[in-house]
DNA sequence: CCAATACATTGATAATTGTCAATGTAGTTC
DNA sequence: GAACTACATTGACAATTATCAATGTATTGG
């Protein structure tokens, strides 16, 4: 799956839940690509890091050494987080932060309902 | 994603909403697995046209020519679908019919939550 | 049994993906 | 501006995946 290429177009607007209508080939194109994001175990963990952080935001260096991961597999990682939209980006000084996407995880989420 | 190894275990008992706890290894596999079955148009689009069928069951002959793919190629993603246990199978005579498992779908959106 | 049908499996191939070591880049500090 | 730090990018490789043509396997009907 090509996630890069989906990030721009918006999940919410894109689609009923599955049950309602026949998803069309750029619909589920779309889609895949979120649920692309979320179908590697190391990105499940990263999100579930900032997600159970109790912070707004969390730093990129938190993330390398509970992942388990080299820093440069976690930034790739990261992109693909960022990519798919789940996840914001903000470089403040040498850091970089980072904090969920509520809104996507609910469009994801109302897409399986 | 080895998909297959996955198909067992239930999401369901696995894991709290992703924001709650930090997902351990292997609560992060077996979403990643389930995760990675949606992670498909062409099974995106067979579970969705099965999901908005409105009948509670749909004959396998019925999923070739709408996918747009081989016979042997939708087999495949039926089969992966399956062993996620987003889908369950049922052979009669010579038809095979497939329908949701809604509380797999029910546990995959309230690990988004 | 034999032919026909519905679906699965095999084998092969091209494309995609996860990973890390090495290197690059931008911001900071002295 | 030189040295340092945090992160990104590149390049390479192994592993996985999507796909189809060909073939296999049940099941049904004659």
């Amino acid at each position: 799956m090509a996630v890069s290429k989906i990030a721009v177009l918006d999940p919410i607007a894109c689609c009923a839940p599955v049950r309602a209508d026949v998803l069309d080939e750029s619909q589920a194109e779309l889609l895949a690509g979120s649920f692309a994001a979320l179908a590697d175990p190391i990105r499940l963990r990263l999100l579930s890091y900032i997600a159970s952080s109790g912070a707004d935001e969390v730093c990129a260096c938190e993330l390398v050494e509970p992942s388990g991961r080299s820093q440069p597999t976690v930034s790739h990682h990261m992109r693909i987080l960022v990519e798919a939209g789940l996840i914001e980006r903000d470089k403040r000084g040498l850091w970089v932060w980072y904090r969920l996407v509520p809104s996507r995880l609910d469009a994801l989420r109302s897409v399986l309902g």
